[in-house]
DNA sequence: CTGAAAGCGCTTACAG
DNA sequence: CTGAAAGCGCTTACAG
C-alpha cells in the first residue's frame, strides 16, 4: 500500500479526509488537519501527479518549447537560462512546473507539439521563435490549451504573446544614426521565417521615411546568427555603391564577427563604419571601440510570459481570457561604434 | 466520454481489445488491428499520458535537471543545447520524451529535485553540475529512480555517469607544454565544489610530477566561467614569482578575457604568456593568435547519456543494474597561442 | 466533520 | 480472439 491510501491507514482516517486536508478543503477539523500535514511531513508524502492529473484533468505543469535547430540555438548562448529563471519565478508560486521541451533538430517543430499536446502533458504552453505564419499558433488554438508565444507572427488572429520591441530599436537605431549624420544605413535581418525579422525591417523603413531617406533593399543583410555571419557580411557591405556609412544590428553576436572582418582589412570600427548592436551580452561588452547596443532584461521577459500564461489559465470570472500582448523595451548603451559620420 | 471509451464504442469493442491492438499486444485479430489502429489515426487518438502513467506505473519521460545558476549559466545555453539534441537521438526512438528541468536560481537544488521525485514524475533522470559531494546522488539512489550523471563525484558509491576526460586535458596539456620548455605552468580551476576542478587539479599535479616538476599551489587560480574572470586573473598571475610561463584553462570563455587584459599590458598571448584552452566553441575560434585548445562532441555527450540511462531502464535479464561510467575524449587543436617557452 | 463510493482514462490478468 | 472487471492513486459529490 503506498500513496495516500497508506497515510490514510497510518493515521487512523479515509483517504477523502487525508485528501481534504491536504488540500486545504474546507470543513476538516482543524486538529485533523495538522494531524494530517505533520504525518505528511514526517513519511515525506507527495502526491503522485499521474493519480491527480487523471483525477484532476490538469497537469500543473506549463512546456516552454524550445528549437535545437543549430541555426538558432546559436542565439540561445545564455538568453534562455535568462528567461526561464523569470517564468519560473511567477510560475512557481502558483505551484507550477516549468517543463523545458526541447524540439530535437531532426524532428518538425509541428509533429512534435502535437504530440505533446495530445498527449496531456501540460496544461499551458510557451512556444519561441515564432515564424512570420506559425502553424502552432493555430494548432494551439484548436486543442484549447492556454499558450503565450515567445515573439509574435504575422496573422492577425489574436492571441497572446510577449515580444521585444524592435520596433522601437529599429526607430532609435535610425534616429540616432541621422542625426549623427548617416544616410545609408545597412540592416541586418535573419534567415528564414523568424517573423522579427519582417518587423525590423518594416520598422527600419518607416524610421528612414520619417526622415525623408529612401530605404534601400541592397542594404538590407540576411545572415545567421553566429560570429561569422558578422564576418561573412562585411565584404558584402563594403562592395555596395555608395557605400553604407552605418549598419545596425539585430544579433548579439554578429558584431564580433564585424570587428574582426574589418581589423583584418585595415578598417576601424566606428571610424570607418558606424555599428549599432543588439542585445548587449557578455562577447561583446569588451569590444574596443565599445559596442553601442541594447539592453534587455531576460527575467523580465520570462515574468512577462509567465503573467500572460497565468491570464490565461483563470480567465477573468466573467469575460472572455484576456489576451495579453507585450512588448518588452530595451535600453540604449551608449559605445563608441557609431560616432558622428565623417 | 472521451479517449480510449469513445473510440471503444465508435468501433463496437471494449476498451480492453482496443487496447491491446494500439499497444500491439498479441491475441489481436490481425482485421480488428487494423480497424483499430485506422479509426485511431482517423480521430486523431492519443492515449492520455496521465492515465497511462497510472495504470503502468511509468511515465516515459526522462528529466534532465539543469541549473540556472547565472554563475554556471553562462557556460551556457550552448552547452546543453548540443547535449540534448544528443540525449534525444536515443531517447526519441525508444518512445521517451525528454524534458528539461530548470532549478530556479531562486531554489534549492536538493529541494527541487526531491519534489520532481517524490511526484514522479519521470522514469528516470539526468543531472548535471556534480558537486565534489552531491547528495542528489544518494536522493536518487534512496528513491531508486534509475539516473546518469554528467559529471563524477569524490563519492566511490558506484553510479552511471558520463564525464568528460578532463585528466587527459590536463596530462596533454601539461605534457605539451613541458615538452615546449615550460617549467612555471599555472592552472584554473572552478569557484565552488564543482567535482570536476578537482579532477582537473589532481590530474594537472600528477603530470607535473611525472616530469619532475612540483605542484605549486600559488599557480592554481580558482575562478568564474565568464570572460571578466578570465580578465581578472591576468594581474593575479603576473604577480607571481618567479612568474609563471603559461596556464592551462578549463573555461571556454575565459580566454578571451585573458587576451583582453594581455593586450591593455602590452603584452601578447603566445610570446608573454603561452595559453591553452579549453573547450572549443565561436566565442574563441578567432582569436589572434589563434587558441590552443581542445574540440568536444556535445552531440556524443549526449548520446552517451542516454545510452546510460537505457542500460538502467532495460536492465540486462540475468545480471545487476549494468551501470556506466564514461569519460568522453577531446581531441586537440593546435593553436599558436603555447608557443616554445622564452 | 468524516467515510464510502464513484470516477478520471488507461492496462491487464482472468474468463469464456 | 474478445469482453468484463479490477486496479493504478488521487479527488469530490453525496450521505451520515
Amino acid at each position: 500500500m503506498r500513496g495516500i491510501t497508506r497515510l490514510a491507514q497510518e493515521l487512523g482516517l479515509s483517504t477523502g479526509t487525508v485528501s481534504r486536508a491536504l488540500n486545504d478543503m474546507p470543513g476538516v477539523h482543524e486538529r485533523t488537519r495538522r494531524r494530517v500535514l505533520d504525518a505528511a511531513l514526517r513519511l515525506g508524502y507527495q502526491p503522485n501527479q499521474a493519480a491527480r492529473t487523471l483525477a484532476l484533468g490538469q497537469t500543473r505543469s506549463i512546456g516552454f518549447m524550445m528549437d535545437l535547430e543549430p541555426e538558432t540555438a546559436a542565439s540561445g548562448d545564455s538568453f534562455f537560462m535568462g528567461v526561464f529563471d523569470g517564468v519560473q519565478s511567477v510560475l512557481t508560486p502558483e505551484g507550477l512546473d516549468l517543463l523545458v521541451l526541447p524540439c530535437p533538430s531532426s524532428q518538425h517543430r509541428m509533429a512534435y507539439l502535437d504530440r505533446i499536446v495530445a498527449r496531456g502533458l501540460v496544461d499551458g504552453m510557451i512556444i519561441s521563435g515564432t515564424d512570420r505564419a506559425d502553424p502552432r499558433v493555430e494548432l494551439l488554438q484548436a486543442a484549447q490549451l492556454p499558450f503565450v508565444a515567445l515573439g509574435r507572427t504575422s496573422a492577425d488572429v489574436p492571441f497572446s504573446w510577449v515580444d521585444l520591441d524592435f520596433e522601437t530599436v529599429a526607430k532609435d537605431s535610425v534616429d540616432r544614426l541621422v542625426a549623427k549624420g548617416h544616410r545609408r544605413i545597412a540592416l541586418t535581418v535573419p534567415f528564414g521565417e523568424l517573423n522579427f525579422g519582417e518587423i525590423f525591417r518594416g520598422a527600419f523603413a518607416e524610421a528612414l521615411a520619417a526622415h525623408g531617406l529612401t530605404y534601400d533593399p541592397a542594404l538590407v543583410f540576411r545572415t545567421g546568427f553566429g560570429e561569422q555571419d558578422g564576418y561573412d557580411l562585411v565584404d558584402d557591405l563594403l562592395k555596395q555603391e555608395p557605400r553604407p556609412t552605418a549598419i545596425v544590428l539585430i544579433f548579439e553576436v554578429a558584431a564580433v564577427g564585424i570587428y574582426r572582418r574589418l581589423a583584418e582589412l585595415g578598417l576601424e570600427p566606428g571610424r570607418d563604419l558606424a555599428i549599432i548592436g543588439f542585445r548587449d551580452e557578455a562577447v561583446v561588452r569588451h569590444l574596443v571601440p565599445s559596442l553601442t547596443r541594447y539592453n534587455l532584461n531576460l527575467f523580465d521577459v520570462g515574468a512577462a510570459l509567465g503573467h500572460a500564461l497565468l491570464a490565461q489559465l483563470h480567465p477573468e470570472p466573467d469575460a472572455t481570457v484576456s489576451t495579453t500582448q507585450r512588448k518588452i523595451g530595451l535600453t540604449l548603451i551608449e559605445g563608441a561604434s557609431d560616432p558622428e559620420a565623417a
